[in-house]
DNA sequence: TATGAATGAGCCTTCATTCAT
DNA sequence: CATGAATGAAGGCTCATTCAT
């Protein structure tokens, strides 16, 4: 992907992600794509090398700007506040930005998910993963394997905001702390 | 005159299964399935209309036998045991069954979905939510909107299932009493 | 072909004439055949070695028994009464037989047609063909190249009668008699 | 950037009709069109949605230059000499085209036949029905009902037009004169 | 850089014919 | 004779990718 206009590569991004929320993963082509932003079916070729990058580019640039990009700055507060706050954002992120959510959910379980996109997904699940495993330390958290936990929390949070996409759910503050209540419950010792 | 087989739907179904945990549904072509059946292409249409209709079939056979056939003969019991025989079913079946839990992974947010199938899915999930209701009256379960508590089992069961697929995990009492622990935490009031 | 019961041969016979006129020589597949005459795919391969020649066998039966069947039996009339009564003939039989005449029309220009079939057609032309010399003889048909003459009969009778199935119209003696009068003051000198 | 190249929809149409001519519309297929026209078998595809809208561009736009075209120009000129340019002009056109001839003819009555097609068709008939009713009032024409007299002329020419074609006939004055006098004799009063 | 016409491998599906029963 | 399940070659069409302009 060269960087040579940040603004067609947004213009891409978003495209593809309205199609495939309107139409499905499956029935994204590269020429509907093209035709949705506005630029010629060769064009998507000057800033992508194929279609699979086109959508690896993509997740990783939804799931950075929604996800990992407000991990590091919270590693001060207290370890239920930290899970509250990567909570209550990844619901806000993902609530707001429903297309981009249908988009992410269909690509994960896709053939298109590369070696790469695969390991930044897991980046998150390690953050995770050593919050819970400093949780346990701290006797907040059940002393429980990892890979019985995490499925809870991402398959939880995958689940909800899917659901809320579709059924068009407003966020309150109730549905984030309600959410966040059953989720604690869950992993707390 | 040669018989119709039975055992020929059977054989099918296995066929697709492997391939989709091979190769992701998107690869999966009918004539793929075809040679893995050992079969020619055209046979498939003697049992079935069309690709779409062959995979929404044994989605619905896959989920009726897996958890929808379990469900009448335990309606006697008290709800945290309807809960746990629930839980402790869907997991074994889907961790002996992990091809068959790839293909339903994949198919259940694929296009090929019908209005029928979907429908049989919603079953499951009208039984999980009258079980929650009832668990309300009772004081058990969280007094919380179904559509925050649904998720939660959904989300999880099937994302742990599907990780444990694939890190090919043998499931034990322990696993399933440690996760079915977690959920309960989760829900109970 | 074999012989070998007369009764389901016409039994083929009646189910492919219906339902080329109903679907078209195109969509007339050897099992739409066999499922409207009740009886199996295989069946067919027994009465007919394949598709071409059940269709060539049963064009060349209509053909026989709805124009050359009549033709000997006239041959001491005198000129134009003998046209009369094949023009009649010919046109009671095709509007009486709408289905047969529909399949006639939609064979006849099919890539189906066999050598055989098309010398068959031509000994009908043939027999035209000598009536016309006749006539010339006689100086009471037109003194021109039979090319010019014949299609003249044969397209107008072709087309009047397909037109005339479509239409469903009722052959009255008026109409006959009319289309005869066109057919003679074309050809007579 | 390749421009759209309007030869392309010529050269398409050329390998139609003769691939038509040489092998029959049922055997025509999109690649092997593409091969005749020696392009690949998508490029048909930007040109025509379908085999089918091919096919029924292909046919207007015959009717139309072979036809349909001179119609308007001649409604001054009195009626036997309408009709005899009409004779011609269609006649002619049909010998110096006989691969077009043929695809016509085959063409019209095949199941591709859109409703649009049809309607085209029907609007030389109309010119024709006009033309013949015009002719009763000025007593020149058999006063007859049109669907006796229209399936002359037109099965007249369709058929004579199919066999020049085939038997590679040169088309001289003497056989449009004698063709038009058949005609005329009977149609008139 | 941008265009979009052109490519062609590959997909789903049909159907004449065969063959085991 | 009769059956109809099984076969597999081919057809119409799609779409990621290329390339001439």
């Amino acid at each position: 992907m060269r960087v040579k206009d940040d603004t067609k590569v947004n213009t891409i991004f978003e495209a593809t992600t309205k199609l495939t929320s309107e139409l499905g993963l499956s029935r994204l082509t590269m020429s509907s794509i093209a035709k949705k932003a506005k630029m010629a079916c060769g064009t998507l070729y000057i800033y992508f090398d194929s279609k699979e990058q086109l959508l690896n580019e993509l997740y990783k640039h939804l799931l950075i700007s929604g996800t990992l990009s407000l991990l590091p700055s919270i590693q001060h507060l207290p370890l239920k506040k930290q899970f509250f706050v990567i909570w209550s954002n990844v619901l806000k992120f993902r609530v707001s930005n429903s297309c981009e959510v249908i988009f992410m959910h269909q690509f994960r379980y896709s053939s298109f998910v590369s070696e790469e996109t695969s390991n930044l997904d897991k980046q998150f699940l390690n953050f995770i993963k050593d919050l819970l495993d400093q949780g346990k330390e701290e006797l907040i958290i059940k002393n429980m394997d990892n890979c019985l936990l995490v499925p809870l929390l991402y398959g939880y949070a995958n689940t909800l905001a899917r659901q809320m996409a579709i059924d068009k759910v407003v966020l309150t503050d109730a549905i984030i702390e309600q959410s966040f209540h059953v989720c604690w419950d869950a992993i707390k010792s």
